[in-house]
RNA sequence: GGGAUGAUGGUGGAAUCGGUAGACACAGCAGACUUAAAAUUUGCUGCUUGAAAGAGCGUCCGGGUUCGAGUCCCGGUCAUCCCACCA
C-alpha cells in the first residue's frame, strides 16, 4: 500500500515509474507443506501465488503485471544457474569442507546470517555444528567495499547501516605466531592488543584446532580428547551463552617470541575455531575473559599496561582493558599503547613472525541447501574429471517433478533419474550435485530481471540496466538488513565489476523500512490463526478504507496495529467523500479543476486553501522520502470536513465546486477506486490516474490573517489576530493593547524584543 | 559488554527550521434526529483549580545552552532492535 501510494503520486507528478511485482517462490514453506499434507510444492506454490496475486489486485495495487516474475520458474532460475557459473568461473563460488550450521529439524545447512541467537531463522530449532563439504560464495572478498560503501548510502536508515557494519565486524590488529617447545609447530594468534604481548601468561586454543593433536603430551592426551568430545555434543548455543569458561592443559608450552617466556598451552571452550586463527594469547591483566579464565585456573596475572598518570599498583582486582602506558615490556616499556601496537607489530614483522592484519567477523556465504524446492546447483561430479560446470547451453538444469519429499535427507540425492548424468567434459558417467541454492541467491538480483523479464539470451540487457538502475526507492522489512540487503549489495558489486551494470556499484539508492502490521497487538501469522481475512475485511469496509487506514494509523516505518474499531474512521471518511460529491454528479464538468476560483468569504478561502494544503502534503511527503502519509490523510480529513461544512451553508459557492471536483485528484493515490468512480461520474472520460496532480499554488496557500503570539519573558501572555506581513512596530502596538501583556509588564522596562515575522513577539523585561 | 533507535492525553499519532504542544482520528461523555436501534449530526474531552473568565502545571527523570527547548547539549532511567566469550 505504501509503495503503491508512492508510485501513484510520483506518476501523477509526471515521473516515469517502474513499479513491478514478483514472487520469491522457492524455499522451505512450500516444502514443509509438501511434507505435512503431501502437496506438490510446485502446485502448492502456484496456488499461493494465485491467491496472493488476487489479493494484491483486490487492494488496487497498480503494478506493471507484464513484468511479473516468479523465481521458481525455469525461465528465471536458469539465470540463477548462469550467474552461479559466472561466480564459479571467477573463483567466487567454491566447495569446501568446513564447520557449518546444521538445522536438524529442517535437515539442511544454513548461512550464518540465517542463524538467529543460535537458532534456525525458519523453525527456531537450535542449530548444530557439523563438518560438511558445502558450496560457499566468497562474499568476504568484498568485505572492505561492502563496509566502506555504507558511508555512501545516505539514503539508507542509519540503523541498517549500523547493522551491516556490526555484522561485517572489521577489526584491525596483528597476527603473529608462537613457537612450541620441543616441536616444529607454530601457533598463530590474532590480537587487537599486541601492546599487551609482554603480559601473555598462557595460550588458549580451540579444541578443534589441528595443532592440538600434534602438541598434546601423552600424559594429557586423554583429558584433552575427553574435553573436546564433551563440547562436540553441545550446540553452538550452549557453547557460547550457557557455559562457563572451561579448559584443560595440553602439557605443551609455547615461547613468547618477544620475552622468550615459557607459557602453558591450554585448550579452552571460549576460543572459537572459526574466528581469527582459532588460537588466542591469554593476557589476564588486560582482557576480561582471560582474567576470568586465569582466576579459575590459577594462572598468573602479569600487568604490563598502567593508566596514564598512575605508577605502582596493587594486584589487579579486574582486568584493566583501557589503553595506557607500557611497563615491564622490554624495549617497549614507557610507550603509549597506540605507539607500542605499531612498534611491536613492526618488530614481529622484522622477525618474520607476523604482520598487521584486518579480520572480519562475517564469513563466506554458505549457499547450498539439502532441500528440494530451490534452484539446482549446476555442477556435476565425474569419476574421471572431478568437479565440472554444466555448460551454459545445457541450462537450465531442471528441477525434477514428483520427487518424494519426506523431510529426511536431500530429496534430489535419492532421485537417480536426476543425479545420474554424463560428464560434460568426457561424456563418462557422472553424478549431479543434489544440493539446491539458498533462496537468497535468487532474491539478490531479481530487481534486475524486472527490467528485462522475458530476455531469453541473458539475465538482463546491460543497456536496460544503464537506463533504469539503480533502484531509486527500495521498500522492505528491516529483518533483511544483514540478509537480502547485504547479499544484494555483494551481487551488484560483482555485476558492476563484470560490466553488466553501470554507474554506482550499489543497487538501492534509497531504502525505506516499512513497519510490521499487527492485529490487536499480535503478530499476524497463520500459526496464530489471526491473519485478517483480506477478502472479508475488504467486503465489510471497502478496499479504499483499508488502504487509507493502513497509511493513517501510524508513520510507515513504525509497527502498526490493525484494530477493527480503528478502521471505522476511514470508512466514515470514504462515505463522507461520497456524500459530499454526490450532488454534483449530474453537473458534468461544471468546473475547471486547474483554475483556482475567485472567492469572497474567509470560509471559501479556507476551503480552497485546504485543497492545496492536502495536495501539497502528499507531494512533500513523497519527494522528501518521509512518506508520512498519515499527516497527509489528516489534511484530507480537514479538507473534507471544511467541504462538508461549507456545502451545508453555501452549496453553490465556486469554492465548493472547486473542492468537489479537485477531490478525486487529491485522493487518487490513496483511495484509487472511489477517486476513479467520482471522476467518471463528474463527467470525465479518461482515468483520473492518468491526470497530473494538483499543483500547490502559493496564492491559494496564502492566508489573510495570522495569529501572532505575544510572549513576555518567553511565556505566552496573549494571541492577537493580524494581517500577514505586519511590521514589528505595529505588532508591538497591538501587543501593548492586550491586558494580559500590560499586567505582566507592569511598568517595567522592555530590555529586548524578539520578533519572528507573522509568528511571535517576545518582550524581555528586567 | 558494544552499537542503533525511540519515550508526547484513555489510545494511534501531529508539531519537517529552536517559536501557539496535543492537528487529525479512535475510544468516551452529553445533546439533536428516530417509536427504537443503526447511520448521520452538534458540542465537550491533557492535568490541577475555578460557577465562569481565568490562573498554575504539563512532551520519561535530572542538569545545561537560549529571549524562547517536545525539538539542541551533558548525565541517567526504561523500551525495542542488531552484534557479542570476535581475542
Amino acid at each position: 500500500t505504501l509503495g503503491d501510494a508512492i508510485a501513484r503520486t510520483m506518476r501523477m507528478l509526471g515521473y516515469n515509474v517502474l513499479h513491478p511485482m514478483g514472487w520469491d517462490a522457492f524455499g522451505l514453506p512450500a516444502e514443509n507443506a509438501a511434507i505435512q499434507r503431501g502437496a506438490d510444492p510446485n502446485v502448492w506454490t502456484r496456488e499461493n501465488i494465485e491467491n496472493m496475486e488476487r489479493q494484491v489486485r483486490l487492494m488496487g495495487t497498480g503494478y506493471d503485471w507484464s513484468r511479473e516474475i516468479a523465481t521458481c520458474d525455469p525461465e528465471y532460475y536458469r539465470w540463477n544457474q548462469w550467474l552461479f557459473l559466472r561466480l564459479y568461473e571467477r573463483g567466487l563460488a567454491y566447495k569446501r569442507e568446513a564447520p557449518v550450521n546444521w538445522c536438524p529439524n529442517d535437515q539442511t545447512v544454513l548461512a550464518n546470517e540465517q542463524v538467529i541467537d543460535g537458532r534456525c531463522w525458519r523453525c527456531d530449532h537450535a542449530v548444530e555444528r557439523r563438518n560438511l563439504s558445502q558450496w560457499f560464495l566468497k562474499i568476504t572478498q568484498y568485505a572492505e567495499r561492502l563496509l566502506g560503501d555504507l558511508e555512501k548510502l545516505e539514503g539508507w536508515p542509519e540503523r541498517t547501516r549500523a547493522m551491516q557494519r556490526n555484522w561485517i565486524g572489521r577489526s584491525e590488529g596483528t597476527q603473529f605466531s608462537f613457537g612450541v617447545e620441543n616441536s616444529e609447530e607454530r601457533i598463530s594468534v590474532f590480537t587487537t592488543r599486541v601492546d599487551t604481548v609482554f603480559g601473555v601468561t598462557y595460550l588458549a586454543v580451540a579444541p578443534e584446532h589441528p595443532v592440538v593433536e600434534k602438541i598434546v603430551t601423552n600424559k594429557h592426551r586423554s583429558a584433552v580428547r575427553e574435553f573436546a568430545e564433551s563440547l562436540k555434543s553441545r550446540s553452538e548455543l550452549e557453547r557460547t551463552s550457557l557455559m562457563e569458561k572451561q579448559g584443560v592443559f595440553t602439557g605443551a608450552h609455547a615461547l613468547n617470541p618477544l620475552s622468550n617466556e615459557r607459557i602453558p598451552i591450554w585448550v579452552t571452550n571460549y576460543v572459537l575455531a572459526e574466528y581469527g586463527t582459532g588460537a588466542v594469547m591469554g593476557v589476564p591483566a588486560h582482557d576480561e575473559r582471560d582474567f576470568d579464565f586465569a582466576r579459575k585456573r590459577g594462572l598468573p596475572v602479569a600487568q604490563v599496561i598502567i593508566a596514564p598518570g598512575t605508577d605502582v599498583q596493587a594486584p589487579l582486582q579486574a582486568a584493566y582493558v583501557e589503553d595506557g602506558r607500557l611497563i615491564a615490556s622490554g624495549d617497549f616499556t614507557g610507550m603509549s599503547s597506540a605507539r607500542a601496537r605499531k612498534a611491536i607489530t613492526d618488530r614481529l614483522a622484522a622477525l618474520g613472525l607476523g604482520e598487521a592484519q584486518i579480520n572480519y567477523r562475517f564469513r563466506d556465504w554458505l549457499v547450498s541447501r539439502q532441500r528440494y524446492w530451490g534452484t539446482p546447483i549446476p555442477i556435476v561430479y565425474c569419476e574421471q574429471c572431478g568437479e565440472a560446470a554444466v555448460p551454459d547451453d545445457q541450462l537450465p538444469v531442471l528441477l525434477p517433478q514428483n520427487v518424494p519429499i519426506t523431510g529426511e535427507g536431500s530429496p534430489l540425492a535419492r532421485d537417480p533419474a536426476f543425479t545420474n548424468t554424463a560428464c560434460p567434459q568426457c561424456g563418462g558417467p557422472a553424478r549431479r550435485e543434489s544440493d539446491t541454492m539458498d533462496t537468497f541467491f535468487e532474491s539478490s538480483w531479481y530487481y534486475l530481471r524486472y527490467l528485462d523479464p522475458h530476455n531469453a539470451r541473458a539475465p538482463w540487457n546491460p543497456e536496460k540496466a544503464r537506463h533504469w538502475m539503480a533502484v531509486d526507492q527500495y521498500i522492505g522489512g528491516a529483518e533483511h538488513a544483514v540478509l537480502h540487503l547485504l547479499y544484494s549489495r555483494f551481487f551488484y558489486k560483482f555485476f558492476h565489476d563484470q560490466g553488466w551494470v553501470f554507474g554506482a556499484d550499489e543497487p538501492f539508492t534509497r531504502l525505506f523500512h516499512q513497519g510490521m502490521v499487527l492485529y490487536n497487538g499480535e503478530k499476524m501469522s497463520k500459526s496464530r490463526g489471526n491473519v485478517v481475512g483480506i477478502d472479508q475485511t475488504a467486503e465489510t469496509n471497502g478496499v479504499d478504507a483499508m488502504r487509507l487506514f493502513l497509511l493513517y494509523v501510524t508513520p510507515p516505518e513504525d509497527t502498526s496495529d490493525w484494530t477493527d474499531e480503528g478502521i471505522s474512521g476511514r470508512v466514515r471518511f470514504v462515505n463522507r467523500v461520497w456524500r459530499a460529491c454526490e450532488p454534483f454528479f449530474d453537473r458534468a464538468r461544471s468546473t475547471d479543476v486547474r483554475a483556482i476560483p475567485r472567492v469572497d468569504t474567509p470560509e471559501e478561502k479556507a476551503l480552497v486553501r485546504a485543497v492545496h494544503v492536502a495536495a501539497k502534503s502528499a507531494i512533500d511527503e513523497t519527494l522528501s522520502r518521509r512518506f508520512h502519509y498519515n499527516a497527509t490523510i489528516a489534511k484530507l480529513d480537514e479538507y473534507v470536513n471544511a467541504l462538508t461544512a461549507l456545502e451545508q451553508s453555501k452549496p453553490d459557492s465556486a469554492a465548493v465546486h472547486y473542492a468537489v471536483h479537485a477531490l478525486p485528484l487529491v485522493i487518487a493515490p490513496f483511495a484509487p477506486h472511489i477517486a476513479e468512480e467520482l471522476w467518471e461520474r463528474m463527467g470525465h472520460t479518461a482515468s483520473v490516474h492518468l491526470e497530473r496532480c494538483i499543483e500547490p499554488s502559493a496564492e491559494a496557500l496564502a492566508v489573510d490573517e495570522i495569529t501572532l503570539v505575544v510572549q513576555v519573558n518567553g511565556k505566552i501572555r496573549a494571541r492577537v489576530q493580524a494581517a500577514p506581513g505586519i511590521t514589528e512596530d505595529e505588532a508591538l502596538k497591538l501587543a501593548m493593547e492586550q491586558t494580559g501583556v500590560q499586567a505582566q509588564l507592569d511598568g517595567k522596562e522592555v530590555r529586548k524584543r524578539i520578533y519572528v515575522p507573522d509568528k511571535l513577539l517576545n518582550l524581555v523585561v528586567g
